[in-house]
DNA sequence: AGCACGCCGACT
DNA sequence: GTCGGCGTGCTC
């Protein structure tokens, strides 16, 4: 039998199947998504199997056998094979790179090797006097004969050449292994007699002086179970001698155990019943569980105000879901994924729940991966990558927050979890839960044109081309929740008009009604949350004679200052150098360091209102394990007045005795220029103000902007969704943005300028050349159900990095353009024989960011 | 991506 | 004379 592999080299040239025998003692074990150890060009690699056939496309007297097989369970089903597959080939990467993101860290093996003397040689050593031999070699004698090739290296760097002749003429064998970068803990662990007969006979005749023996038997004995040697040590106040002399005696057994690191373990999850539902949510949850019982693919759009709760929704479906034995995901964004959020699902599903996220290191994530791919776990809780949760059947997937852009993959492969999710729904009949109190515009589009029969031929033209191509195809439901539970009013929004503010003398970061409204809260002993609207604004310096800012030499772009460290640094590149006592260009003393944002507002509360307790939450203060989850608690137990920061405040959190939310500038994430801006500012603005008055009292919202009259901002003030998509479709379908056409971000790099733009002009022509010949026509303002655009080549938003110059072009489309394809065609008519392009090329389809 | 093979300059 | 620079080309 021929195994078809996928080798992992990340490379488009290598990115095709390469055949491989299967050896005798393989055959059914290696399956389609099993990992395997292949030699690849002289050297081993790790690989996936993708497929297994009888006749091999390539000359078999030329194929080589796998070398190893690398584990027992395939780490991939051949769904997630397949998945893979549509991935590389939406998202225009490659087959290796779709499959790696779907495997945990841990797995991605390296290539090791093992080095041992030839056995001729060991016997002519005994002969030869060791006088004289070389120290390595000596060396190896004294571990046996045999060794790990890096550590030997690493003991004996300077005769490297030397070990490699001998690997060379045979002196020397070596052996190559795949080896994972996983550590499976390993736990000491007493194990009750096998025959208990003697254990008790053994019990009654223990000699005197051995009590403690004597009482460690009689525990195991009682209990019967397992047990970890340092629980028991603890429990009986012995040493592990002790027991160790028990199990000399053969009446207990002592074996190293694997032990998943569970990073929850002793915590205690209060189990939460199910609560009854309001009408509002049993419409909802039924219309669901209709579906889930039916086992149909179909993807529901769940529109709910904040505080609506869609979470009890999501348990109550689950919940359903589990009695058809299915499993279930949940996606939710990073930034959100709180032990607040955490606890609802542990609370009502236990050890049914596993959780993946970032802060996870990469052997607890691999634990609770596994505890996914052995059955253990039913229900994944994760960020992103969750959506490639190793379950054989699932039956929901939910997506809470659905319009969060961190649900777009910003590295290859860029994928978006929402499309994956319905694509991987579609493969399993499970049905697909978008939740969202602000829904992207390209779910909403793909959602209201089925339940609006009326409109469906009004926005089928216009809206054809969908972001979200596959919703469209399952046809999404629209499930509106526009009530709070327990009839609970939306909080109050009070804009406030900074030029005002300004007019009237008042210079300082907080208007007069925020200053009284905070204070008022002091006095009452109720907490604020206070949202400096900031994206992707850090710390940057700048001399205030001259104008200078300190820019990366390599990356055309400004470095960011470290206060601990007194050093500038590139985040993208990595570049850091001290930072400079004055002015470089002008030799001014003016220069200035710009802290966060975060950190002024801070300076300003402590002046404005002496003896404040406030929890500031940005990049700076929480990047340390675990340092967002004491803060939280913190905040909780109402030892903090104010909760201040950036985005990562504005999501999912409910704590009842915030009363007041205050915005600090609205408007500074409305101007940048990005398409979605307006988006994401009515977005970040209706979260945000969604965390006041959740409980019994009411919230109150303020919001500081020199854009009072912005539909993005009034809108948001009124909790209007309605009134902003209608606006903002107007925008886009001028503009010809999403979701009245699709885009592809194509970015090209290279250190030599003149071929990098010889190339994009290259790239560019040839597209708007197949795209002629294909028929599709090239205007905008084409009526057509066809339509396709070549923007650029025009410099990317970043120049250069890394000091590769960047240039782009844009692929606007609608209609049923197979516009991957044409690119394709494109790029591998300006490559060369084997595939490889003259420059480095990146795709984004459907980027989140244009900038 | 790596590693081998291969053809031209500065050294023992 | 050799060592070694990194330019193409291939990997089942």
């Amino acid at each position: 039998m021929i195994a078809k592999v996928i080798v992992d080299v990340p490379s488009r040239a290598t990115d095709r199947p390469f055949d491989y025998k299967i050896p005798q003692q393989m055959l059914g074990w290696v399956e389609v998504g099993s990992r395997v150890g292949v030699p690849f060009g002289g050297r081993v690699l790790q690989g996936f199997v993708i497929g297994i056939t009888e006749h091999a496309d390539f000359d078999v007297k030329k194929l080589k056998p796998i070398a190893e097989l690398l584990d027992h369970i395939p780490p991939l089903s051949p769904d997630l094979v397949e998945l893979a597959s549509w991935i590389s080939d939406k998202y225009c990467c490659t087959l290796t790179a779709s499959l790696q993101a779907m495997i945990p860290a841990a797995l991605k093996g390296k290539a090791d090797s093992v080095v041992s003397i030839a056995d001729d040689e060991v016997n002519e050593a005994s002969e030869d006097s060791l006088l004289g031999e070389e120290a390595w070699l000596s060396y190896i004698r004294q571990n046996g004969g045999t060794m790990r090739l890096a550590a030997l290296q690493e003991r004996f760097p300077e005769s490297a050449a030397d070990i490699k002749a001998a690997v060379k003429r045979g002196t020397l064998t070596e052996q190559v292994t795949i080896r994972d970068r996983l550590s499976v803990r390993k736990v000491l662990t007493v194990f009750p007699p096998d025959n208990e007969a003697l254990a008790l006979e053994a019990l009654q005749n223990y000699p005197a002086r051995a009590a403690k023996q004597q009482e460690v038997l009689r525990y195991m004995l009682e209990h019967r179970e397992p047990i970890a040697m340092t629980v028991l040590v603890e429990a009986l106040s012995t040493t592990s001698s002790t027991v160790r002399a028990v199990a000399d005696k053969g009446l207990l057994e002592i074996r190293e155990m694997e032990q998943s690191r569970d990073p929850y373990a002793g915590r205690d999850f209060k189990r939460t019943e199910p609560l009854p539902l309001t009408e509002g949510q049993q419409a909802v949850y039924a219309e669901i569980a209709e579906s889930l019982d039916a086992e149909q693919s179909r993807v529901f759009l769940l529109h709910g105000v904040t505080g609506s709760g869609k979470t009890e929704v999501y348990l109550q479906t689950i919940e359903r879901c589990l009695q058809h034995e299915r499993q279930a995901i949940v996606l939710v964004p990073e930034i959100s994924l709180t032990p607040q959020m955490v606890e609802r699902f542990k609370g009502r599903f236990g050890d049914l729940v596993a959780v993946l996220h970032s802060r996870l290191s990469s052997g607890e994530r691999y634990d609770e991966w596994r505890k996914i791919r052995e059955g253990r776990a039913q229900v994944a809780v994760g960020a992103r990558s969750a959506i490639f949760a190793p379950f054989e059947r699932i039956g929901l997937i939910i997506i809470d927050e659905e319009h969060e852009s961190s649900y777009k993959q910003e590295e290859t492969p860029k994928y978006h979890a929402r499309d994956v999710a319905v694509r991987r729904a579609r493969q399993h009949s499970a049905a697909v839960v978008l939740g969202s109190a602000t829904p992207s515009l390209e779910s909403f589009a793909a959602a209201s044109r089925v339940v609006s029969g009326s409109e469906a031929a009004n926005t089928s033209t216009s809206a054809s081309a969908s972001t979200s191509a596959s919703a469209k195809a399952s046809g999404a439901a629209l499930l509106p929740m526009p009530n709070r539970v327990g009839g609970r009013p939306m909080p109050k929004v009070h804009l406030i008009d900074m030029r005002d503010e300004l007019k009237n003398g008042n210079r300082s970061m907080f208007s007069r009604q925020l200053h009284e409204a905070l204070l008022e809260r002091l006095e009452r002993g109720e907490q604020s949350v206070l949202l400096l609207n900031r994206r992707g604004y850090s710390t940057f310096v700048m001399c205030r004679s001259c104008g200078y800012t300190a820019q990366c030499p390599h990356c055309d772009i400004s470095l960011t200052y470290h206060q601990k460290s007194r050093v500038l640094r590139c985040h993208y590149c990595g570049h850091a150098e001290q930072a400079p006592e004055k002015c470089p260009s002008c030799e001014s003393e003016h220069i200035r360091f710009f802290g966060t944002g975060t950190q002024r507002v801070e300076e300003e509360l402590a002046k404005l209102f002496p003896g404040i307790r406030v929890i500031r939450m940005d990049v700076d203060t929480t990047t340390e394990k675990g340092s967002h989850e004491k803060w939280l608690t913190m905040f909780g137990e109402r030892k903090a007045d104010v909760l201040l920061g950036t985005q990562m405040v504005a999501k999912g959190l409910d704590f009842p005795y915030v009363t007041l939310v205050g915005v600090i500038a609205a408007d500074t994430s409305l101007h940048l220029p990005d398409f979605r801006s307006a988006e994401k500012t009515f977005q970040l603005l209706t979260q945000v103000a969604g965390r006041a008055g959740r409980h019994q009292l009411p919230g109150e919202v303020i919001v500081q902007t020199y854009n009072p009259e912005h539909y993005a901002i009034v809108t948001a003030q009124h909790h209007d969704y309605a009134a902003f998509v209608q606006e903002e479709l107007k925008h886009r379908r001028f503009m010809g943005y999403p979701p009245f056409c699709r885009l592809i971000v194509v970015t090209l790099s290279d250190e030599q300028l003149p071929l990098l733009i010889q190339t994009g002009e290259k790239l560019a022509s040839t597209l708007r050349q197949l795209a002629y010949e294909s028929g599709i026509k090239g205007s905008i303002d084409s009526d057509g159900t066809r339509f396709i655009d070549i923007l650029g080549p025009v410099a990317s938003p970043i120049p250069r990095m890394k000091d590769r110059y960047r240039f782009q072009c844009m692929v606007k489309y609608r209609g049923n353009v197979n516009a991957n394809d044409l690119l394709k065609q494109a790029i591998s008519m300006l490559s060369g024989p084997q595939g490889q392009p003259p420059v480095q090329i990146s795709v984004d389809v459907d980027p989140q960011m244009i900038l």
